[in-house]
Formats: C-alpha cells, structure tokens, sequence
DNA sequence: ACCTGAACACCGTTCAAGT
DNA sequence: ACCTGAACACCGTTCAAGT
C-alpha cells in the first residue's frame, strides 16, 4: 500500500526488518497478539518462518519492535514554553488515544523499564514533574505514581479488549460490565451496584485524564509552587 | 504438607479444583507462567492431562482461580471506625505484598473487572473514598484512579520479575536497571540519568506507597473534608 | 461420576540445504 | 548474505475407552 517507487515495481518483496514490523502491526490490529504466528506472518510475507529469523531474534522482539513502532508515532511532540500540566496530561492522552487504537500495546508496556518507549514517556514525564518545582528526590516518586497509573489503565484497557469479542464496541461493553456489577450482591458490593448506574453514559477518556489530574492535584498541594 | 487427617491416609490423591489449584500455585510460584503446563500439573498430580479438565475449564479458568486463591488469603481484614486512608493504604499494601511474594498474579489481575478479587479490592477502594466525603460523580474516578495505580504497578512488578533470571533478588534487579539508565544518552535523557545515581537505595514498596499518597493527596484538595 | 492417555491441531524455533 | 521449508520439541485441548 505505501506506494514507495524507487524502481517501479521491482524489490517490492525484499525482506526487511521494517516490512516485517509493518505486517506484524497490521495482524495485531487485526486480530490481537493471538492472531500474530509466525506461519501466518510468513505466508502474508511469501516466504517460509525461518526467513523471518533471520531479521528478527524471536517473537518478543517482534512485538517489543511493534510496540515501539506504533508508539513513537503516537507521541505527542511539544516545544518548550508550555505549561508542564499541559504537556503531562498531552503525553498520558497520547499513550491512552494509542492503546485505544492498538489494545495490543498495552500488554507490551509493562515488559521492562527497557522499552525504549516507555522510558521515553518517563523522561517526559520527569521533565515536566521537575519543572513543577518538584524537590529532587520527590522527582521519582511523582513521575513514577504518573507512569504506574497510565501503564495501569493501558493495561486494564488491553485485558478489556481482549476479553471481549472482537469488535465488541464501547457501549456493548458498558453494557455487559454494568450488567455483571448490577448482579452483585447488594450487601457485598453497595459501592459497586451504586456505580454501575453511572455507566450508561460513562467516558474512559474523561475518566482517565480526571485520575491524571487527581494526581497533578496531589503534586501541587504537596509540592506548591513558589 | 497440609497434613489434614480425616481417614489417616486414604483418599489422599483423590483430585478436586482445591488440589489442583493448590498445585498450580505452586508451580507459578516455583517457575511462574510458562512453568504451568498441563502436562507438569498432571504428572505432579499423577493423573493424565484429561482428568483435570473435569474439575476446570481452561487454562485461564485456572489462572484466575489460583490468583483470587493467593489473593483473597492476602487482603487484610479491617475493622470499622478506621480512618480510610489508612484502610485504602492498607488493602494498596496488601495486592503489593502478595504480588511480590507471587509475581504471576500481576498479569491476572489486570484481565477483566469480572475477577472476583479485582472486584473485591475495587469495591473496598471504593467505599473508602465515599468516606472520605468525596462527592457522589467523583467517586467513581477517585477509586479508580486508586485502582488503575496499583494495577499499574502490579503489572510492572510482575513483569519486571518475569524478564529477570528466577531468583535474581532486589539488588541485582537495581543493578540493572541502574546501569542501563546510566548507558542513556545524556542530553535526551537527563531526568532518567539523573534519576540513575538514586537506584541503589532505592525502596520499591516506600515508592508505591508514595504514589498511594500522592492521590490520596488529590483528593484530599479537591475535595476537602466538611 | 470420574479418570486415562493417545491423538489432534496447533505453536515457536532450528537448521541443513539451497541461491 | 539471505531465503526455504521440513523437522523438532513442545503446547492446550478433546475424546473414546475404561472403572
């Protein structure tokens, strides 16, 4: 489809690393990292599995690669002179609109602070935490509870997205989770069967950028600005 | 082990979703995920793969079950008339704890809001904030913040441990992670590299419940008590 | 009602052999 | 240097057959 015509047509089935990726992306999209084998993968490509050894180590590079491929385009650029709030709840919208598109990502997260995404969203998010005038060594602490819970909704969005049918769409699945909450025990779950009313018209964006804010609430009455 | 003597000795290898769950646990616990196979449970059940499948559905079916097992055995009891900042950080330590000393329950926790345990721990954050006095719409988003966070942090646990040689302790862990921020690039990563020189003391569970605080914090500003 | 274990339909990965 | 594709060593799951 990228229509890139060096030669006209020819080459168009090299190998590569990249168009490797590419394919994988598209599978996952398409099916969740269950659809993404690498017989599948190589009959999309025309070639046998083992060709594909040869560009890629294994399977958990491949997705590692994926990730960080939809990722980085996913990123948010910002220039300097914006309000540090601004750029931490651009750069937690970016991560959450991302895992939204791909699901699939969300299980790649939390892999290990390697990924070179994820850290690239901690050194952002450190960035802006100093730039609130946060003391040194609170530095960590903040950035760190602001990573753990946009990895802790991407990944609570992955499982959601996985667990339920393949394009299921968002109110189908408000539905059943309300259905599943109103069934509970009302003497165990008030809390629970209380909420489950508030989900009809319920906005996992909104829901998502009020805990950011709750915690940059706590940063700026903890840490108030000089 | 467990030395229960009704009959002294007899019917000691009868199965049922109790043994076998027990020795899934224990399986998880000695060689996480991939060490659970139905194969190894059968033979350390001396059964054959299909006897289990009378007493549990699936794999995931069992993965759940033993993770609420280990979980539900991990959640503090707390009384009444306890100030709920402490109870929330109470039930934040006790997921914590039991994720550390299990790490494989951080990838089961996260898989759909149907979990009963997730449910559990959702529910207690919940009723907790409603004592706070946090208004009725902005309950829901308070405790979920709260549980996004400590799911976000139970996954990077779980995968942190996961992507480490089995039995790797702490420090080592720090090491690494130490010395791979170290190798960052310095003028794109200043936070991360900074941030580096404070690993080797550096306190997992002081910082979870920092960023527990942290939101705590938010609410506390948002809104204050009456 | 419960257990057995061979068999089915898959996986990821390797590797000799080709070009 | 790169690709091919058969083969290896596994999986989860099913199911006829046993008791």
């Amino acid at each position: 489809m990228a229509s890139r015509a060096r030669h006209p047509d020819r080459r168009e089935d090299a190998l590569s690393q990249e168009r490797i990726i590419e394919a994988a992306v598209e599978m996952l999209d398409a099916g969740g990292e269950s659809a993404l084998t690498f017989r599948a993968l190589s009959a999309t490509l025309k070639t046998g599995p083992g060709a594909i050894y040869w560009h890629v180590a294994n399977k958990g590079e491949l997705l590692t690669a994926a990730a960080d491929a939809v990722l980085t385009g996913a990123m948010p650029a910002t220039g300097a002179g914006e309000v540090p709030q601004d750029v931490i709840r651009a750069v937690a919208l970016g991560v959450f609109d991302a895992i939204e598109a791909h699901p699939w990502i969300g299980e790649q997260m939390s892999q290990l602070s390697s990924q070179s995404t994820t850290l690239r969203i901690f050194e952002r998010l450190g960035r802006q935490v100093q730039a609130l005038g946060v003391p040194g060594p609170a530095q960590f602490d903040a950035a760190s509870a602001l990573l753990n819970y946009i990895l802790g909704v991407a990944a609570q969005n992955a499982a959601m997205a996985r667990s339920v049918q393949r394009g299921t769409d968002r109110a189908e699945v408000l539905d059943l989770v309300a259905s599943l909450w109103t069934s509970l025990d009302t003497d165990e779950y008030p809390f629970l069967r209380n909420i489950a009313a508030q989900l009809r018209d319920h906005d996992d964006r909104a829901q998502f950028l009020a805990g950011v804010d709750l915690i940059l609430a706590g940063i700026a009455s903890r840490y108030p600005p000089a």
